[in-house]
DNA sequence: CGGGTTGGTGAAAGATTTTTCAAACATGGA
DNA sequence: TCCATGTTTGAAAAATCTTTCACCAACCCG
């Protein structure tokens, strides 16, 4: 594929989608042939160069956000609809939480109040990224909150840090390091390399943490990706732990749960996530549990997540097209 | 319709748009016949709930930006390109700039640099205003920056400043008083009156000029509206004026058109123009030679238009898609 | 009460889009 | 050179979206 290729492909989505043009309008236009100006636009939208945002509010909601803002004293909460395939498959709803992330980060970026904000990492938040439009970050930021890496040193697949930086072209500070390092001595070792600290110092600063939420289970991605082996995941859940952020693990009233594991982690220091800005992007049908661990430390400060996994953190049915049914008072509503 | 149905038309617009689920789905889905379906998703589309940005750009139009940029010194530049029908109608494009203008104020609200923000009026700026999406304006404010009214009182049909405050919520000053008074006496009267000097006063602390740009010919919207005479115009054309800017005109040299309706208009004095960050939007042939004349002003700080007009300002031909590379392939069976 | 208007509905026709499939073309070795 | 491989291309078919049109119900007004 030529280079011009790309341009023209961005012309004839232009003219496609914000036209209104027919694909022949545009083909006439471009003078290509129809099926020509077909795969341009094709291509453009697989690309992600055409991003869509819906403007109105669904209903339902706008009721399970002011619900769960009110529950949880969050800030900020946005409930997404889910989208996928049918009712039953479409676990984590990627796309959906993705297309939220992404437009809360865009705002976060063009308000500019953040000079830094911290990132973690997860196949979520990488979605998040993924519909981040291209554009510039102003004289934003961006950390790393913990170790990127497997202890094998191996990237993760959904790396977040380093899509930002590609997206947005600030500067990003990674930390080079994996997420749970073999034992303590290696934790010790890693932390005194030249630079890891000045990241995590950075990172105790960063004004806006932006994170995802870890399930507790075999099955979860910490323990997909690498990041931590079946074993640790079992311990942990025999242990009580439900759910994680930024490597620190809560049982399910959102205390601190038990696990030696803290020793090994490299991450921000848990005391550093108090009083923090922290907006968490999860959802999902696997990660209510851990969500609703999180939400019970009190530590979060906005939500991002998708409608049935709302509807479950606030106990109501999952509530298919059924309007009106409200059965609690909607107080207090939640900033947008 | 009931209330309800707008959520649903978010809901079935998000599905189909965002999930990229097929009409027939998204019935399914909602429970809905697929023409219900379908008609929901239109009424969003039609509603403005859908709004599509296209990320990348068109090199030929990164390239237009640049020179225009280079050759009068803008802090800023945006081209975008052509939509509508054809190659031959579709003289303003209104839809284009439209989208492109409204692109620009969101981002000035989301950023919130700026605290007032003054704008104009036509119908290029309404258009913008349209494609902006509903949001919160923050502690932005807005104020008029000319006279709204026709000489007769009459309100035009593409009112800026109301729009704006209703798309926003944010305060709005407006000014109630014609473009162009009669008579220098009524003037005098006109701005004498409770309030409008006030507005006066806050147009000259706005740190954005929004605007656009009006051609001077007898067709021109300034003369459509009713807010300026035929005759008037003539006199003003044949007195060499070319272009336009918040009710003050400019010969083709960017210089002062000698005129005497400069006693009669209601808006913001010409010296209080300079040093100002003054943003246009403005393209269509018919107003090329009065954007020429405006840049040559040297007022501006940032243009958005065409590409066609783009092309003309800086005198290059049409160039209708063929970038060099491109193998010749004369022959197509298209015709145009 | 009847006539007119409006707005919603579904079936079916009409357009447009997307997919499929096979052939053409280029590419990079053996 | 030839083959294997992958990519691009166009025609046609299939799927999907959009429009049209006739119908029904509700509603307003004389």
């Amino acid at each position: 594929m030529a280079d011009g290729d790309a341009s023209m492909a961005t012309r004839a989505a232009w003219l496609h989608f914000a036209g209104g043009l027919t694909q022949a309008e545009v083909a006439r236009r471009l003078g290509l042939t129809g099926l020509k100006a077909h795969r341009l636009i094709a291509r453009a939208s697989r690309e992600g160069l055409v991003k869509v945002y819906i403007d109105g509010e669904v209903s339902e909601c706008l009721a399970l956000e002011d619900r769960l803002s009110a529950a949880y004293r969050l800030g900020f909460c946005q409930v997404v609809p889910d989208l996928e395939g049918g009712p039953e498959t479409a676990d984590p709803p990627f796309k959906a939480l993705g297309m939220a992330g992404g437009q809360f980060l865009r705002r976060a970026l063009e308000a500019g109040d953040d000079a830094l904000i911290g990132v973690g990492h997860g196949r979520t938040l990488a979605a998040a990224v993924e519909h981040l439009p291209r554009m510039a970050a102003g004289a934003t930021r961006f950390v790393s909150l913990l170790g990127g890496l497997t202890r094998k040193f191996a990237a993760t697949p959904y790396d977040v840090i380093h899509r930002l930086a590609e997206r947005t072209g600030a500067e990003a500070y990674v930390l080079p390091v994996p997420f749970l390092a073999n034992t303590a001595e290696d934790r010790a070792v890693l932390t005194a390399q030249r630079g890891v600290k000045d990241v995590f110092d950075l990172a105790a600063h960063a004004s806006l943490l932006f994170v995802g939420i870890g399930a507790v289970e075999s099955g979860a991605s910490l323990v997909a990706t690498g990041m931590i082996e079946p074993a640790e995941i079992a311990a942990l859940e025999a242990a009580g732990a439900r759910g994680e952020l930024l490597g620190h693990f809560f049982d399910e009233d959102g205390a601190q749960a038990p696990t030696g594991l803290s020793r090994r982690t490299l991450s921000l220091p848990r005391e550093d996530l108090r009083d923090r800005k922290i907006v968490a992007v999860a959802g999902g049908t696997a990660k209510v549990e851990a969500i609703r661990a999180i939400l019970r430390s009190g530590l979060l400060h906005g939500l991002i997540t998708d409608e049935r996994s709302a509807s479950a953190l606030v106990g109501a049915s999952p509530a298919r097209a059924t309007p009106g049914n409200g059965k609690a008072k909607p107080r207090q509503s939640g900033k947008r």
